[in-house]
RNA sequence: CGAGAUGUAGCGCAGUUGGUAGCGCGCCACGUUCGGGACGUGGAGGCCGCUGGUUCGAGUCCAGUCAUCUCGACCA
C-alpha cells in the first residue's frame, strides 16, 4: 500500500508534487514557472467553479469580463498597489514578428515597439476601476456586484504546481459601493461565503479572520482571510476578501452624485479565490494511497470495477450492473463503470484510490451468484459486502456520510494543531517540533511581527474574527494585547 | 538575484583508472493470467544539455555556456 507515493513523512512537497502528477491533476509546463491542468484536476476546479458562482449568484452578483492587458500607466495610479506587484508584472512591449534577415528564425520586430508597454494582469483593480468610471454616476448606479472568472500572471521566483505558478485560474469579485458601510458589509460578506463554501464542499475547516498591517492586500485598507491548515502542519491562505475604501475610487477619480446632490467617492471591496484550492483540497484530505475528495467534488463519486475473467462474463455483470447505474444516474451521482479489459482490477482498486473516488464498487462471479456488491469507502479504506437490492439508496447515504466524515477528520486535526502559547521559547520552540496554528498575543506592531518572522519564519496569518477579548502581554515584547492573533508557518 | 545540487531512452536512475551505451518502470507483439498495481518470451526506443579544449580515443578530464531542481528574498 502506498507504495506508489513518497511516504508523506518523508519529504511532504515530494509527496504532493508526485501525488498531483501521478493522480493526473496537473504537471509542469514548458513554459516557465506554469502548469497544465489535465482534465481529470480540471474538472474538480469545474465543479468548485460551478458552486462558487451558484454562490456567488445567490448573493446577487453577476459575471463580466475584462481585458488580460493592461495600460501601464493604468498602473502607477495607487501607490501601494504599485509598490505590492511592480516586481513580478510579465510586461508586454512590442507587437509584432518577423522574419529574421540573418536566417536566425523570428525576432521581434523593433519597429513594433509600443508606445506605451501593457502588463499582463497580475489582479484586475485598474483596469476596472478605469472601466468603472464611465458606469457610474448617481447613486442610481450602484452598487455594482462584478466578479469576472479569469486568468492572471504574477512573475513569481519559485514557483509550486497549484500554490504558486505564474499563470493562474480564478475568480476576482469587484464591488462598487455608495457607502462604507455597505463596503464593508460586503467585504465581510464575501469572507462568509468562502468560508461556506470550504466547509461545505471542500470539507476544509477554516479559520477568518483580518490580515496584520504587513500581510494586507497592496492598495486595501482590510483584507479578510480564509486561513487552512495542511496535514504537514503550514498554513495556506485560501482565499481573501478586500474592503479598499475609496483607494481606487480616489485613483480613477470615480465620484457619484448622492441623493443630496453632493459628489463623493465610490466605496470598493475585491475579493477572489484561485486554482489554489486545488492544492487546498489535495494537500488538507490526501492519504499515502493517493487523494481523498469530498463527494461534492469529486468529478466521479462512484466507479465500478467488474471482475471478470472472459467477455461473456462482462456481459453478465453488466447486465446485472446496468440498472443500478440508472438508478444513482437517476439520484444524481456521478458513476463511472470501467470495464476496460487491458487492465486487471488490482490495478483499477490502485487507480482509483490515488485518484480519490469516493466510493468503488466491485462486483464479479461470486456477487452474481450471491445477489451482492462490495462496496469500499476511500476515506476509511474499509469494505464490506452489501446485497446489491436497494444498494443506491445506501451509497447515495454514504457519500453524505463520507462528506461529514472528511470534514471531522480535517477538523479534528486541525483542532489538535492550535496551540495556546504565551512564552516566546516556547513558542520558537513548538513551530519547529509541532508546526500548525499557533493563538498568541501580539502588541500590534510591524516590527514585532517582523521579528517573529526572522527567527522562526512564522506570520501572523490572521487577527481572527471570533477571537474573545482577553487581556495579555505580547510574548515577543511584552507589551499590553487585548486578544490574541493566529500565528504559523505558511505556503 | 544570492547559496547548493543535477543534466545519460517517455519517466526514475547506474555508468569504476578515459576504451563498442546500461538497468528498472513504461511502451509494442504474442501467450498464460484476471477478487488488491500478474508473469513469460521477443521487440522498439540515445547528438550522454550545448560549445570548445586535452587525448590515438571523452558520458567520464578541463573551460565556458544553457537549462532544471532545492534552500533564501517575493507572493493567491
Amino acid at each position: 500500500m502506498g507504495k506508489f507515493l513518497t511516504s508523506r513523512s518523508e519529504d511532504y512537497s515530494q509527496w504532493y508534487n508526485e501525488l498531483v502528477v501521478k493522480a493526473g491533476l496537473a504537471e509542469q509546463s514548458a513554459v516557465r514557472g506554469c502548469m497544465v491542468i489535465k482534465p481529470y484536476g480540471y474538472a474538480i476546479w469545474e465543479k468548485m467553479q460551478r458552486q462558487l458562482d451558484n454562490m456567488f449568484k445567490e448573493t446577487g452578483h453577476y459575471n463580466a469580463y475584462f481585458p488580460l492587458l493592461i495600460p501601464k500607466s493604468f498602473f502607477s495610479r495607487e501607490a501601494d498597489h504599485v509598490e505590492g506587484f511592480a516586481k513580478e508584472c510579465a510586461v508586454v512591449t512590442h507587437y509584432r514578428l518577423k522574419n529574421d534577415p540573418n536566417g536566425a528564425g523570428v525576432v521581434v520586430d523593433p519597429a513594433a515597439k509600443l508606445e506605451e508597454e501593457y502588463i499582463i494582469r497580475p489582479t484586475s483593480e485598474t483596469i476596472i476601476w478605469n472601466t468603472y468610471k464611465n458606469w457610474i454616476q448617481s447613486y442610481r448606479d450602484l452598487p455594482i456586484l462584478c466578479n469576472q472568472w479569469a486568468n492572471v500572471m504574477r512573475w513569481e521566483m519559485r514557483t509550486r504546481i497549484f500554490l504558486r505558478t505564474a499563470e493562474f485560474l480564478w475568480q476576482e469579485g469587484h464591488t462598487a459601493h455608495a457607502t462604507k458601510e455597505e463596503a464593508i458589509e460586503e467585504t465581510m460578506k464575501m469572507i462568509h461565503v468562502y468560508e461556506q463554501f470550504a466547509r461545505e464542499w471542500m470539507a476544509m475547516p477554516v479559520i477568518m479572520g483580518h490580515k496584520s498591517d504587513n500581510e494586507r492586500f497592496a492598495g486595501a485598507l482590510d483584507t479578510c482571510t480564509i486561513e487552512a491548515l495542511m496535514q504537514d502542519g503550514k498554513a495556506l491562505q485560501a482565499g481573501t476578501s478586500h474592503f479598499l475604501g475609496q483607494n481606487f475610487a480616489k485613483a480613477f477619480d470615480v465620484q457619484f452624485t448622492d441623493k443630496s446632490g453632493k459628489l463623493e467617492y465610490v466605496w470598493a471591496t475585491s475579493w477572489g479565490v484561485s486554482t489554489r484550492l486545488m492544492g487546498a483540497l489535495i494537500m488538507a484530505h490526501s492519504d499515502d494511497n493517493g487523494l481523498v475528495l469530498p463527494p461534492k467534488l469529486a468529478p466521479i463519486q462512484v466507479v465500478i470495477v467488474p471482475i471478470f475473467k472472459k467477455s461473456e462474463g462482462l456481459q453478465k455483470i453488466s447486465e446485472r450492473v446496468d440498472p443500478l447505474i440508472a438508478k444513482l444516474k437517476a439520484m444524481g451521482v456521478s458513476v463511472k463503470f470501467d470495464d476496460d479489459d487491458t487492465q486487471k482490477p488490482g490495478w483499477k482498486f490502485a487507480e482509483y484510490e490515488l485518484k480519490g473516488v469516493p466510493v468503488r464498487l466491485a462486483i464479479g462471479e461470486r456477487d452474481l451468484e450471491n445477489g451482492t456488491i462490495e462496496v469500499a469507502r476511500r476515506d476509511t479504506l474499509t469494505k464490506e459486502t452489501l446485497p446489491i437490492e436497494g444498494v443506491e439508496e445506501k451509497i447515495v447515504t454514504l457519500l453524505d456520510e463520507i462528506q461529514q466524515n472528511i470534514y471531522k477528520k480535517a477538523y479534528d486535526f486541525r483542532e489538535s494543531m492550535i496551540t495556546k502559547v504565551d512564552d516566546y521559547e516556547e513558542f520558537k520552540k513548538l513551530i519547529e517540533t509541532k508546526g500548525g496554528f499557533f493563538l498568541c498575543h501580539w502588541d500590534g506592531t510591524t516590527e514585532t511581527e517582523e521579528q517573529i518572522k526572522a527567527d522562526t519564519k512564522a506570520t501572523i496569518r490572521c487577527i481572527p474574527f471570533d477571537g474573545e477579548e482577553e487581556e495579555g502581554k505580547c510574548m515577543v515584547t511584552g507589551k499590553p494585547s487585548h486578544r490574541r492573533v493566529l500565528i504559523a508557518k505558511a505556503y
